[in-house]
RNA sequence: UGCGGAGUAGCUCAAUGGUAGAGCAGCCGGCUGUUAACCGGAAGGUUUUGAGGGUUCGAGUCCCUCCUCCGCAGCCA
């Protein structure tokens, strides 16, 4: 017993032979008269133990027999292969001790509706779907920084109590700031066109809120943006940027997590075909290619059946571009060739996902910007700051955000973005 | 906010206007290779079907109001 090894599920399978010690949480257990089979996590994976009456002190045995669903234990046992047991390995018990025992666990391991899973989704994170989808999660992550760390980006983190609104008051959370009010981010771009400016380019990656009303399976309340804004980078350049990194992404987690993606049940054979360049439509384009399908008159917004059916046209994400400036953002810049639409574009993913990124180059004229902020009668003082940007070394910039749940929905092939984030906030719902 | 759907055992769901049931979980028992194991047993609904009214000899079921949840739209990532 002193031989054991602590390791892990993950790493069981080095050990095969070996004694190891093992500490975890009991997921479930099968009894076959003389022989119980508990199936333990420990956070890093799922195992299947076997303890063998036969072979083991008595007392062990009945505690193996009466140890409930999720009771923490410590285990010994000796790894072997073996075909029968989920994963190719398992552990033939010589010794558990219950570390904490549990009591009437809620979640039983069977189909459960989506009100009572949410109310438990503080245990719910326990099981192997919640796991994939957090690992894919962490995964997309930790790609996008990879991704612009190594395109010479600059992680400069935005605030998240702000002043002012950045597009408006009506989405924003109101909070007290001491004496006066306060809102919580909706975006870190303004930061982020200050940040380039001083260090090219930049990115920011945190938590957003939106108090839109909305409730869709593609909506959230507090959700994660990725937002990338840099300096001497044109229209055509961001587009490049978005796409070269999305292609990144997918192929990150394609490559590092396939067993998540084979557990989630996903069809890859799309996410393969992820690759630059992405086809592309002109919002022009697209009132055309809508006619007699979901017609659209020009000017009108994009809504979520036009979206869909564009992305539904492609199988990979597609492009929508040029936007009539009067339903974009204030800051979005004019096309020279035609001052009537903007250098802005959606990325819209395929297999119904919608967008997940929206972005463009940004206004870096002075006056054009002052006119811009008045049209759309946003207090000119709140913008001072942002005004003075056009006025000391102003230089055509572009940036996009992009929506991390949304991605990670997309890749894993979720019903709803609710389960690619922890804890989500939703409307009416913010326990646990 | 508008449209549609749903609230029955801890959970997932049944029940022509006529005595509220099943599976799973939990509990007791059986089984030496189980894969959300399986088999047997007892129990589980505060005179009770989200709440309150109404129709009826009789309402889980029909009507009205309200509450909660889900989906879609708007808005957006």
């Amino acid at each position: 017993m002193n031989a054991a090894v602590p390791t892990t599920v993950e790493r069981i399978g080095e050990h095969v032979g070996q004694t190891v010690q093992l500490q975890g949480w009991l997921y479930n257990r099968r009894s076959s008269g003389k022989l119980e089979f508990l199936i333990v996590r420990d956070g890093t994976g799922f195992l299947q133990v076997v303890a063998s009456q036969s072979e083991l002190d008595p007392e062990v045995y009945e505690r193996c027999r009466a140890v409930t669903q999720e009771s923490a234990v410590r285990l010994l046992g000796t790894v072997r292969a073996d075909r029968r047991a989920p994963g190719g390995y398992e552990l033939a018990l010589t010794d558990l001790k219950v570390v904490s025992a549990a009591e009437d666990y809620p979640i039983a391991l069977k189909e459960h509706g989506v009100e009572f899973l949410l109310d438990h989704r503080h245990l719910w994170l326990r099981t192997p779907r919640q796991h994939a989808i957090m690992r894919v999660r962490a995964e997309v992550t930790r790609a996008c920084r990879d991704f612009l760390d190594d395109a010479g980006f600059l992680l400069v983190d935005t605030p998240i109590l702000t002043p002012a609104a950045c597009e408006g008051t009506t989405t924003l959370f109101q909070t007290r700031y001491f004496e006066t009010s306060a809102y919580l981010s909706q975006s870190g771009q303004l930061y982020n066109e200050a940040a380039a400016m001083a260090f090219g380019r930049v990115y920011c990656f945190g938590p957003t809120f939106r108090a839109e009303k909305s409730r869709t399976r593609r909506h959230l309340m507090e959700f994660w943006m990725v937002e990338p804004e840099a300096a001497y980078v044109d229209f055509e350049g961001i587009l490049a940027l978005q796409e070269a990194m999305v292609s990144y992404v997918v192929g990150r987690v394609l490559e590092r997590r396939r067993p998540e993606l084979e557990r989630l049940e996903r069809d890859t054979r799309l996410l393969e075909k992820v690759s630059p360049p992405f086809p592309r439509v002109s919002y022009d384009e697209a009132v055309r290619l809508l006619e007699g399908v979901e017609p659209l008159a020009w000017g009108e917004d994009f809504g979520t059946p036009h979206e869909v059916a564009v992305a539904a046209r492609f199988e990979r994400p597609v492009f929508v571009h040029r936007f009539p400036a009067a339903i974009k953002a204030f800051y979005m810049q004019p096309d020279p060739a035609r001052p009537e639409v903007v250098l802005g574009a959606d990325l819209l993913a395929p297999e119904g996902y919608g967008e997940i990124i929206g972005g463009g180059e940004r206004i870096d004229d002075y006056e054009l910007l002052r006119q811009r902020l008045a049209e759309h009668q946003l207090p000119e003082a709140a913008f001072k700051w942002y005004l003075d940007l056009r006025r000391y070394g102003s230089v055509p910039h572009s940036g996009f955000g992009l929506g991390l749940e949304r991605v990670v929905a997309w890749i894993c092939g979720l019903e709803h973005v609710r389960e690619a984030i922890p804890f989500p906030r939703l409307l009416n719902r913010i326990y646990p």
